[in-house]
DNA sequence: TCCATGACTTCCG
DNA sequence: ACGGAAGCCATGG
């Protein structure tokens, strides 16, 4: 089922960990697993992340340019800019404005 | 077991 | 600066 794998679980529970308000991109948190090249795992995970429990704030991962790459597979292309907006978060052109300044890195979280 | 795909990232032209 | 191609690793068929 949906468990399927140790990775997909991990990639949540950070994902999990994002502060609202604050976005966070693919290769940190893959960089976070000791991934970096793997990026892309990241983001396939969260895809079948809609099906995992509690639900996961996915909508706050975006690539390192800050689109919304994902937007898609909110089933609406707009659900992902509408959840981020309503974080407080301004998306311009399926991109996040100031995405540095929402940018949260999952290390800090550790470092806290 | 092997091949193809993917919510990315980086490099080359 | 922009566009295209390769690399990356895990998952599914």
């Amino acid at each position: 089922m949906s468990e399927g794998t140790d990775f997909y679980r991990r990639v949540y529970e950070i994902v999990r960990k994002i502060p609202e308000g604050k976005v966070t991109t693919y290769g940190a948190i893959a960089n976070h697993l000791g991934m970096k090249g793997s990026a892309r795992m990241v983001g396939y995970a969260l895809r079948h992340s809609f099906t995992e429990a509690p639900p996961i704030p996915a909508h706050r991962v975006v690539n390192r340019k800050g689109m919304l790459t994902g937007k898609s597979a909110f089933g609406g292309d707009r659900l992902m800019e509408q959840l981020l907006r309503n974080e407080g978060i301004l998306v311009s052109d399926d991109a996040v404005v100031n995405f540095t300044q929402h940018f949260w890195n999952p290390e800090d979280e550790e470092n806290l």
